[in-house]
DNA sequence: AAATCGCGTGAATAAATATGCAAAAATCGC
DNA sequence: GCGATTTTTGCATATTTATTCACGCGATTT
């Protein structure tokens, strides 16, 4: 369980900042508690296919997503989001998804990333996640799309 | 000269095999008539924004021009196009291309990831790059475009 | 319970890549 | 052409990343 949890919140830290080095993930990795080194990391890295990649703004390398909203998130990420995910239920125009704990940011980030149609955002608490969907009928949709996505 | 040659040769090796490592780029160049070091190809990389992926089949890293067919292309490899092309003409249903020598088949490359609408291929010799189209009237706008794409 | 397997990990290190600095080469203005 | 200035390069090395090897831990089998 750790594994993937680590390797999401991996993807939640190089979503937010710009990481340079895998030294920096580990520092930062450490600050959230997670007590690892280079080595795992290195191999985090390649089994999430990530790529370092040159910062238009800063001129620096950074660690990013493999670019392209293709089928690289899904299919990559999708197994991290079955580990987490606990529970999906909807309430009116909003789908709830309850995890396991310190995880509803990494997966806030990862519906975000997934940009399904029609949500206008996702918030995150410790264990749950909010989407917004403008309908009842919106939330339903989504709720049952991310089922999907879970269980294959 | 030399350097955008070099640059241009790099995106026509990387396109065509799988390079591991910037040792193994220094090789081929050098195969090539190159005499450069890894710190100048390090160099290169970093300026043509060049990533290093992890191949689906081999699940190994290899080089990689930045994916997408978004602005990449265009923005970054155009200062290389301007450099090695010296005139455009057409020719019936062909545009053709003088560039300096050894230099049309990379320019080729950079056409086909161009993908510009209605070419239909382009085929190189050692300093000549014939692009194919259906009509005399595309191949005339082609040829406009591609003049303009190099002079701003 | 002991033995075996499989997997994830860290420590140490090998391999790969980036960079500071000085020198060489190219470019410019005269 | 000639000196001044800018750009490009190699060398040496620092930095960063991948990998080997050994170990630990949980699950499974005997």
């Amino acid at each position: 369980m750790a594994r993937s949890v680590r390797q999401s919140k991996i993807l939640e830290l190089i979503s937010t900042r710009e990481i340079e080095t895998q030294d920096e993930l580990v520092e930062c990795l450490r600050a959230a508690n997670f007590d690892i080194t280079q080595a795992t990391i290195s191999r985090d890295i390649k089994e999430l296919g990530l790529i370092k990649i040159l910062s238009a703004e800063t001129g620096k390398y950074k660690y990013s997503l493999v670019d392209s909203g293709e089928q690289a998130v899904s299919n990559k990420y999708i197994s991290i989001f079955k580990e987490a995910v606990i529970s999906i239920k909807t309430a009116q125009n909003l789908v709830v998804l309850k995890t396991i704990r310190a995880m509803a940011n990494s997966i806030c980030g990862l519906i975000d990333k997934l940009n399904l149609d029609s949500v206008l955002g996702a918030v995150a608490g410790d264990d749950t996640v909010m989407v917004i969907l403008p309908t009842n009928e919106q939330a339903q949709k989504v709720a049952t799309t991310i089922e999907a996505l879970i269980h294959f």
